[in-house]
DNA sequence: CATGAATGAGCGTTCATTCAT
DNA sequence: AATGAATGAACGCTCATTCAT
């Protein structure tokens, strides 16, 4: 009897495991290479397992890439979701950069993952985009025209100014090759300037004199 | 003697037009799969000709990836190019920003190439990256410094200046599907309201009081 | 000590009432695709078990397979054994005919499961067609030939008058799609009809005038 | 202008020639594991080409399948075709099961295919089997009515024997390997003595007296 | 220049079978 | 007696590339 339970409890923490392997050799993979450039042998290599056993846990190519992407989803959302109408808009979009910023730091195979189905068509996301997506931008450039109206932010079309802010902070994720090109090739600072620069420019711009 | 110059130049002829189509349909191709993703067949279709003869013009589908990036990243550099030590920094930035965005519109397959192979690690463009990129960038960032020493701008890190504009006008380019979904579906002045959004922030962000 | 005993014959009941589930399903899916396009997967789920269950109790595909088809094979017999000496030709050749169709009739699964093994060659049944189908055959045939010896039975080979009678009764369980599709789709009493012609057929093409 | 002519010839003849080879191999595979326990590696392999060369000329294995398939549909129903109402009954019937023989002996292998699909539920030919078979069967059955009410047939149903035709001489086919193991092994004749036995039991039992 | 014919390598997926529990 | 987890081999099919003409 409680063997049982602990064998039970032993397999699914396999199956936990494996899931978690499974889904980050597949981010990596499908982020670098986009769904059809991705093959599952590659996946099956970076987990540490065979393709039947992969399969097994996600039994076509496309429902693991719709699992990855929608882990990576949930967490795209996360920081635009936190910004607050009652807020300072200065202390806001700040935040909101630097999480940004963070997350094309901590986790820029996430980024790369989202811009690579964004740029092959975003067929799988369709829904997403129209929806929640769009919903949460609709919200938001409410706060922001709110902000403006109130005269606490110069006047800028809301929905371009959240493009910028999204551009700007992926671009270290999705363009880190060509970032560290440029830079002095060790700069290990590149996300902390990132975040001044990006910050500075959008804040001077944008706060009234 | 007279027939076979003509028969030759004939065959020239020919030659530039085949060349041009499959350049064509490959950057379209490229651009929407990655260069893993994107098949011959789908190539030699789209440039309306069998997959041996496409193989005719170009041997092997990496030489011909090469050859439609190079022509790429020669439109890509050309504006920045553009920037002039003696212009007005207001000017000068203002005409980038505005070239950018316009080969975004113009040309957003170009753009998305691009994307494509940074996020797929580079690879096939690491001399261009480390070298002609490289250079430019170091370049044009000595005159933007040289405008801050001058008092002509607020002081910024120049690199990141430039990640910013890059960012922000290829991303109505790369995240094209994205942008429309987030706008009223038929926006048609995007493009021109992403530039003066653009503009308008750059400009208010850095230039003096 | 008695609880084991319980246990232990409750262990067989569960064995034996589970391989009669599983070579029901065997029976089902090999008669339908044959030995080849058979595939465990659907014999397991047709038998409501795991696979690795289910190769608990045959160990190999061809296992499961040779004991289908040997349960088949005795059945198969049977009715030709019954057919005896010195009984009435007639009756004796009318019971079989009728036990035959009442066979297509009743397991048409099974006569498809032999013909498929047939049809790919019978290289599972060897021994069985040269050991004791030939004896039998052998043995019925010279029953026969004693019956047209004695005038009961106008002349004809033996062998090919049991092919006649097999392949007769057979085909209304092997083609029964093809039979289906010609008759009024819901003629129900194709066997009662299918063993009034055969045996009125052969019976007034051999008793005597 | 010719060699162009000449070089057309020759790829068609190739064309020919393999589109043959490949038919005849699938025939003898599919016929005897069905289409789903066929393999493309043993049909390629009998073909004499490697599998992507035999794809090139049947894009998927269902299309080789039905292209088989309709070459043997067409076979199979000549001979009842041929069957003419103002012939004489004996003739006429004792000319079909000789020509239905025939086949058996110089195309087994047709006739098995036709018993495998029929076997593995007729799922590829329900419209050839509603459709042509039925109607001729139909027409031809007509005929054989219009015999028995002339006085020229005794009273049988005639789709049962039709059934009984097709069923003893397709047995010699698809039961081969078992016919072989019951006759004496190297029965040469054995078509000959099927022919006999069956036009003898069908018409001495069917033919008025 | 152009293409029909051909193929080795690899793709996503299935399958019979094994292993550990 | 039963099953989750795992895999090598094979399956139908695609792909970049080659060859002959």
């Amino acid at each position: 009897m409680l063997d049982e339970a602990i064998s039970k409890r032993k397999r699914t923490r396999i199956q936990t495991v494996n899931r978690e392997a499974i889904l980050q050799a597949a981010l990596s993979v499908f982020s670098a290479y986009g769904y059809r450039g991705a093959t599952l042998d590659e996946i099956a290599e970076k987990a540490g397992m065979s393709k039947p056993n992969l399969l097994y846990y996600f039994p076509r190519k496309k429902s693991l890439y719709v699992a990855v992407l929608e882990e990576t989803l949930a967490q795209w959302l996360a920081p635009l979701a936190a910004m607050k109408a009652d807020g300072d808009p200065a202390d806001e979009l700040s935040r909101y950069i630097d999480a940004k910023i963070a997350m094309s730091r901590d986790n820029p195979a996430a980024s790369r993952l989202f811009a690579s189905e964004i740029l092959q068509g975003g067929g799988a996301i369709t829904e997403f985009l129209h929806g929640p997506l769009k919903a949460i931008v609709d919200e938001k450039s409410r706060i922001i025209a709110d902000w403006i109206a109130a005269g606490r932010l110069r006047p800028v079309d809301p929905r371009h100014l959240i493009f910028m802010i999204w551009a700007t902070t992926q671009h270290y994720a999705d363009f880190d090759v060509q970032v560290r090109a440029v830079l002095a090739s060790d700069d290990e600072g590149r996300f902390k300037h990132a975040s001044e620069t990006i910050r500075r420019v959008v804040l001077e711009g944008l706060l009234p004199r």
